[in-house]
DNA sequence: AAATATTGTTTAATATATGAAACATTGATT
DNA sequence: AATCAATGTTTCATATATTAAACAATATTT
């Protein structure tokens, strides 16, 4: 029974063949996993039996991960919550990104120009993932925290990033034809993904009138770095209707594409190569 | 600037007796935190030498840890380097934290007020820990990233939430009466720390020529809940010798308060409630 | 280019982590 | 208050994770 089924274990996950995994270590990551925004906190035996582990090897994993500082205890409850020794390992990895040193100041210069919520994104696998943001003053606030995941291939901060890839690395990284929908707009297979990600390629930006939530339009640019390799991604979102065409097409995408520009200097992306690579 | 060096600041833990460690999940774990700003990549060697920990388990380990998405192989190298999973956990710690709801809007506007880098903290067992900051647009930002630790008794911030607790809860987080000291400032001993409290207790907000770092000053206060409990601290950060006296001891000091205050509203703190339990 | 050192990976014996079961403690219900 | 149910913790036989050792595949040096 206790024997390790890498491939059914985590069906989302296009990881290289494992051969061997650490039950111990996975089990209490596992545990770690299970927190979130909705369930702040657990006890032992639901803990227990949402990943069906023994309750006395969970006890056990608990106390590890408490010495450890990732849990701690709800006091004058049985639960456990997420600790602040958790924040240390989600920081450190913001910190080893080279982008996170400039984005701030772009992303409030953007958000102050433009009136909107601008946030960069990186992308990791088939997910974007948000690592910077500037919510807007005035209107409604985007919700999205650092860290969200959203599927690349339904957001147009995805697209630009995933228009970088060949067709080859493409087909390896959604290895099912089949794309799961959230919009009418999203590609429903990897086919018509690569057509649309051809036009974003063409154009050096994307926008989307349905994104990821519905009612959210957002306007999308990648940046490179020296290499001249999309790194990441910048966009602003509004919510639709309530933005003029014209501002869309003129200001509002100006302002991402230089933003973009911008940021990608930073990085060292200069012109010139990329159009040595091109041509 | 003088930049922190986490690592070696943290070298205390007061855990309750732990029974039982799975050696599985806490040499993951291990892992995990030898990966910072300095040390961005290593290799599975030198993971194997620092953790003295044989090859052939650390290397089971790290599969496991790249299986999870918490570690990557750096291209072209054979080094890891931390990977976008970890994100999710702080992220996931932060959202579960009430006050990171309100902060930034308010750290942004006492930033504006005061021309100065802004930061909120909480309190973990004898750490503070940053969990919010707005860096000032003009002048020097402050270097402290979001997850950054730094040894509660040596700072102003630290000790605005540590007056907070009573002697004997003192006693129990720090059972040596020794204490590291960072600076002239840095109370040497519990029973010093103590009688700075008392101070900083009745005065409802701390100031620090010295702070951590040295030519850098702070004006700290404390963040308190419904409950009236000392839950985070807020404060300004200044080169020394740049600012006036009666600026610190005015606008900036008002502002950081009023700031503390706003913070503590929006977590349903009423002075009421303060003035009963007191008396 | 050959030799050597370092690193990556697998094997197999054995030391040990695991989990069923028992027991202890706490909380809920009557 | 007494009983029952749920949770917390420990024990111990055994399934299994660990690691020394061997081997394979790279780097590095000569």
């Amino acid at each position: 029974m206790g024997e390790v089924d890498p491939v059914a274990i985590n069906t989302l996950n296009h990881e290289p063949d494992i051969k061997y995994i650490v039950p111990g270590l996975k089990r209490g990551l596992d545990i770690l996993k299970i927190f979130n925004r909705k369930r702040v906190q657990m006890n032992a035996p639901e803990i227990a039996n949402e990943l069906q582990v023994p309750r006395s090897t969970i006890f056990r994993l608990l106390q590890t991960l408490e010495y450890m500082d990732l849990i701690e205890k709800v006091p004058n409850t049985s639960n456990y919550k997420l600790a602040a020794g958790a924040l240390g390992l989600g920081f450190e990895f913001l910190a080893s990104l080279e982008i996170t040193d400039f984005a701030d100041p772009i992303l409030e210069k953007l958000s102050n120009k433009t009136g909107l919520s601008a946030h960069v994104v990186i992308r990791d696998k088939t997910d974007v993932v948000f690592i910077a943001k500037k919510s807007a003053k005035l209107t409604f606030s985007s919700s999205v925290n650092i860290g969200t995941r959203l599927p690349a291939h339904g957001t147009v901060l995805g697209r630009v990033l995933l228009a970088d890839l060949s067709k080859a690395e493409l087909k390896k990284l959604y290895p099912e034809s089949e794309l799961v929908s959230f919009s009418k707009q999203t590609p429903e297979s990897v086919d018509k993904l690569s057509q649309v990600l051809e036009l974003d390629r063409v154009n050096g930006y994307a926008i989307s009138e349905a994104y990821f939530e519905h009612g959210i339009g957002s306007i999308a640019a990648a940046i490179r770095d020296g290499s001249s390799k999309a790194v990441a991604a910048i966009n602003v979102t509004y919510q639709l209707g309530t933005v003029e065409k014209s501002l869309i097409n003129g200001l509002l995408l100006e302002s991402v594409l230089a933003a973009a520009a911008e940021l990608s200097r930073q990085l060292n992306y200069s012109d010139q190569k990329a159009l040595r690579n091109v041509g």
